[in-house]
Formats: structure tokens, C-alpha cells, sequence
DNA sequence: ACCTGAACACCGTTCAAGT
DNA sequence: ACCTGAACACCGTTCAAGT
């Protein structure tokens, strides 16, 4: 029992290995990734990884609750902008991890702990940009296909990179329609 | 040199891989899906498959050219048919072949020969996406904001399954706006 | 030209053993 | 409770060898 092992270690241990995984997954993709590197960088064993988390999978939905609360943080400062800038930023924000977006969608239809962090993240996002809409002034039962038709817009936007005008464009015609 | 062995073989032989590939990775899914059960389906053994095709990715771009070529058959004679039900059409379609959509993408960003095919794929689908837009009357500058929308929407709704109601909400959204 | 047997390097995961 | 060494089964891929 020695004494310079304080009672945060576990934490700690755990956080060094999500954010090395998190670097590692956005840089090199998940699928490359070997648990071999993921542990080297975080100075651990692989089997160390296994004490923490069930799975690589599972090391993944942390990873992604990690990067999702650190990119919504200053989301709520932005309440007063337009719409379609709030969403432009969020684009902006995710463009580095558009390599996750598509490991999410592709392990979801395997996965099963994968896919109730996407279940769960198409909630939040879903809630989200409803309430943005109905405040905007969209009549009730446009609500749900336009948001539905909003994300699919913002998915498609990080799974295919465009410049920020044609970006514009799309999330513009999304929400507002045609002229 | 037996008599038996006729000219087509070689093609018989990798059409016959190409199938059991396309059903496999279909239902089981690209990355759960081994060699050696491709192999076993076809008759062969994994070396074999090496002999026909330069990787497991090079085989993947073979079964998504079999598959697409088989999609597009019929699509011709729908011509007549409004937009709206045609993009339905194609949706319904791919569905069953949801699992490879978010392969490919994942693929593309670190596999140059999926990243090669996904972009003549978009190439192809923007074009015939296009051409439908302009002889529905839509003004030159909003035909390529609105194909790329119409892309996503189509994707968005491969990725996350939906009653064909909603389906068919979401594309009306896309192409003729709100109202 | 076409196909195989046997090996290679690597992977995620497990488990008995240590502290 | 936490971590390790050593092994397991499996994977895509290669290559020398056969016909």
C-alpha cells in the first residue's frame, strides 16, 4: 500500500488512456489503431487497458463521451446567433473527428455498446436542433423531417469535406428551403 | 491441360468469388466477415482469392461494382416516374445493402482503391441527381446545393432506417423545400 | 496460368500469477 | 485492487512449390 498512490490514481490512469486513444482514433481511425500502440502511449500494458474497459469498443464509447462533452463546451454561448452559424460551428468543430462520424455508423450495425452511444447521441442532437427550429418559428409538423433532414445534412457534411461557402449553402437550403 | 477446363472458367471462377463476397459482406458485414469463410463459400481456398483480386479492398470494390451495376438495372425504365418516387425507389433498393454504405465510408478515408470508387460513385449519382433537377424546372445556381442535400438525405436515410412515410417527408423537404 | 500448404506478422482478448 | 507475462485463436497476406 504505498502512500504516493492517491486516491484519484484510478481516474487518472483512465483518462490518460482515453486521451490517448482519443488522439490515436481521430488520427490514425480506429480500425489501424492496435491497443498494442494505444497502451504505449498511455505507459501502459494492453492488459492494463482491459482493467479499465470490457472491450475496444468500449474504450471507444469513452473516447467518444470524452471528445463530445469537450466539443459541446461553449455550444451554450453561442444561444443568440443565428441558426445556421450554430450549426456551421459545430461542423467546424467536428471536421478533425469526421474520421469517428464514420467508425460510429459502421460499428453500430455490429455493436451493440456502439450503438446505443449513437441512439443516445441522435437524441441529444435531435432535441437540440428541434428546439432551435421551433424557435425560429417552424410550424409543428415541419419540425421532425426538417430536423431529421438537418442532421442528415450535418453528417453529410462531415463525412464529405467541402469549403465553407458550399458548407453555407447546403445547411442554408436545408433549413430554409429553396429562395 | 484437361478438356474439361473451358475459356470462361477464369471469370466463372471470380464471379463466383465476387457472389459469395457480396452475400457475405452484406449479412455479416465487411470486417466481420474472413477471408476464409469468402473462400469456403466459394469453393476455394484463401489463397485463391489472392490469385483474382490484390487485397480484401480490391475484392470489396469488385462485390460494390456487381452490386451497383445490379441496382441500376430497371432504374431506366422509371423515367417517367416524379423525382420524389424515384430517389424512394433507389433508397428502397440499397437498403439491404445499408451495412456496405457505412463501410464504404469508413474505407474511404484510409483505403485509397474504396476512396476511388466511393468518389466515381458520387460522381455518377450527382450527375443523375442533377440531370433530374434541371428538367424539373430547378434555377441553374440552386441545382448544385440541392444535389448535394438530395446525396445526404439519401444517405442519411440508408444509415438510419425510417417508415417509408418519413422517408418520403424528408426527400420532399429536400427537393421542394418547406410548404 | 492457376492453385495450394505452410508460414509470417499482427491482432483483440484471456487468464493465472504476482503485488 | 491493480497490473503483468505469457499464451490463445484468429486475421490478412506472402511465397515457394506444385500442376
Amino acid at each position: 500500500m504505498p502512500r504516493n498512490r492517491r486516491p484519484r490514481d484510478r481516474e487518472e490512469k483512465s483518462a490518460e488512456i482515453v486521451a490517448a486513444a482519443a488522439t490515436l482514433f481521430t488520427d490514425v481511425g480506429f480500425e489501424k489503431t492496435s491497443l498494442v500502440s494505444v497502451a504505449k502511449v498511455a505507459g501502459v500494458t494492453t492488459n492494463t487497458i482491459y482493467w479499465y474497459f470490457e472491450s475496444k469498443e468500449a474504450l471507444l464509447v469513452a473516447v467518444l463521451d470524452h471528445l463530445l462533452a469537450e466539443a459541446l463546451h461553449g455550444v451554450d454561448e453561442q444561444a443568440e446567433t443565428p441558426l445556421v452559424d450554430r450549426l456551421l460551428w459545430v461542423v467546424g468543430r467536428l471536421d478533425e473527428r469526421a474520421k469517428l462520424v464514420t467508425t460510429v455508423h459502421a460499428l453500430a450495425t455490429t455493436s451493440p455498446v456502439v450503438e446505443a452511444w449513437h441512439d443516445g447521441f441522435h437524441a441529444v442532437t435531435n432535441e437540440i436542433l428541434a428546439d432551435g427550429l421551433r424557435q425560429s418559428g417552424i410550424p409543428e409538423e415541419q419540425v421532425v423531417p426538417m430536423t431529421r433532414l438537418g442532421v442528415f445534412a450535418i453528417e453529410g457534411l462531415l463525412m464529405h469535406p467541402l469549403p465553407e461557402a458550399e458548407q453555407r449553402a447546403v445547411l442554408r437550403l436545408a433549413l430554409d428551403g429553396p429562395r
